[in-house]
DNA sequence: TTTATATGTAAGGTTAACCTTACACAGGGA
DNA sequence: TCCCTGTGTAAGGTTAACCTTACATATAAA
C-alpha cells in the first residue's frame, strides 16, 4: 500500500537498516513496505507512525491504495 | 489488543455477524478481535475504524495493550 | 417445552507478514 | 582499481490472521 515511509526515512537521514532497528524489524521488512510488496502488521504501522510523529492514517495512504 | 469494538458494535445495535458483513470478515474474526484473541490486519483495523467514524488509534488502544 | 438467535470456542486449512541468509548491483571514497 | 555502504530481491522457514465447519451454551420468544 502507498505510504510515506521512504520519504520520511530520507528526511530523517536514516538507512533502511537503521529504521528497521528503530522499530524492531529487518531491513527487508522496511524495504518491502517502502516498495509496497506487503502491508505492515498493525503494530509495525503503529511503531512507524509513532516514530515519525504522525498517525497511521497519515503515514499510510489507505484511500489512494489498492487492497490486495 | 484492547479495543472499543464490542462497545461500539452494541451502541450501533449490531450482532458480531452483522458487523462482520459490514467489513467483510467472518463473525469469528469479529469475536476474536473483541476478545483480544488476535490483532486485526491493518486493513481490517482501517475498515472498522472507518465504519465507526474514528481513527485506528482511537478504536484500538495501543498504549494500553500488550504486544504479543 | 421447543425453537431461534447470539455468542464463544475449537479444529483444520490457506495465505501473508515477518524472519535469516544470500547474492547482485550501483555509487562513492581511498 | 578496489572496497564499502545502501538498496533490491529471491529462497526457504515460521507464525498469526484470517477462512469454513461444527458444536455447546445462554437467552428470549413462541
Amino acid at each position: 500500500m502507498k505510504n510515506k515511509v521512504k520519504q520520511l526515512r530520507e528526511q530523517y537521514g536514516l538507512t533502511q537498516a537503521q529504521l528497521g532497528e528503530k522499530v524492531n524489524v529487518s531491513r527487508q521488512a522496511i524495504n518491502a513496505i517502502e516498495k509496497s510488496k506487503f502491508d505492515p502488521s498493525i503494530w509495525l504501522a503503529y511503531d512507524l507512525a509513532e516514530f515519525f510523529n504522525m498517525t497511521i492514517e497519515e503515514l499510510f495512504e489507505f484511500e489512494e491504495s489498492e487492497r490486495k
